[in-house]
DNA sequence: GGTTGACCTTAACCTTTGTTGAGGTTCTAG
DNA sequence: CTAGAACCTCAACAAAGGTTAAGGTCAACC
């Protein structure tokens, strides 16, 4: 058991799978889907370099966030290939999603302020209650481009 | 165009759509999975209730805070059936679904933090850095519970 | 040398949240 | 009264993120 050296620098995919906390078939998806990569022994059994731990480590974060495995696969693509992603890269990757992150936050921070101005004030049945159009969507068609009117004054 | 008093109560599926800022399929979908009600013309045509119009609002705004229709409609379930729903039954939901609001905020700043956190400190290598349990997920299975070791001592 | 557990592939299935299309009916305006 | 807009149902498709099953190999231990 001791001194397998060389050879145990390759994991395979239920070791990947275990030391991820994820399912073996999430391997073999992510695989597919092009996020990870792996050899194969002369049996055809998958061997992943030991770099797939840290990879899925940041895909997994990155699922966190809310971004999905796509972006992810692309962020992922910028990096060096069958290595360990450095810290460097890490660092990159983590401070653009930190940026998607901090949006995404005050999004919501502000849906909740509006949810709680609302709550009082029966905003709801007014057209102009900023729930209903608090920042996005709804490229103006009509006057204030409401999203609802629920009164028919 | 005037005076058509008690027929302007009811709405058709596309005037709700339009009013609501969202698709007919979607009105129909809503309806399909039991989120609103409708009653039939003659000529088998939905007529909504007004009080439709108030529920689509909870319901986009819901959706906004990431709650599942599902969930949603659980909620729904539990307000008066063909009538508008009061402010109170707003309240109700809404400072329900901030709490949940604020839990995911919560969760998301958390990663935030540690993702800054982790930027400098080449934190991905080591098992016991924080993002890969910070809070929720993996009851005990092994010393620290932790998600990924990405170095093998 | 055989049994068992881990692995392989392919394909189908699952949930969520809808959209799109086909084929047919109803409503409304001129 | 008739044309076109709006409506109806039902079924299929979509995309994301996987899981499950079927049928078959590989590897490792005793």
């Amino acid at each position: 058991m001791a001194e397998k050296g060389a050879l145990q620098r390759y994991l395979s995919v239920g070791e990947v799978a275990k030391r991820c906390g994820i399912a073996v078939s999430a391997v073999h998806f992510y695989e597919r889907k092009g996020l990870i990569s792996s050899i194969r022994t002369d049996g055809n059994q998958r061997r992943f370099h030991r770099g797939v731990l840290r990879k899925l480590a940041i895909i997994k974060v990155a699922q966190k966030t809310g971004i999905p495995l796509s972006e992810i696969g692309a962020a992922l693509d910028k990096l060096p290939r069958n290595t360990v992603p450095t810290v460097k890269d890490w660092e990159h990757l983590s401070s653009q999603w930190r940026d998607d992150l901090n949006e995404r936050i005050d999004q919501l921070t502000r849906l909740r302020d509006q949810l709680g101005q609302c709550i009082g004030c029966g905003c709801l049945s007014i057209s102009a209650c900023p729930l209903y159009n608090p920042n996005d969507a709804l490229g103006g068609d009509g006057p204030g481009a409401r999203l609802l009117e629920l009164e028919d004054e």
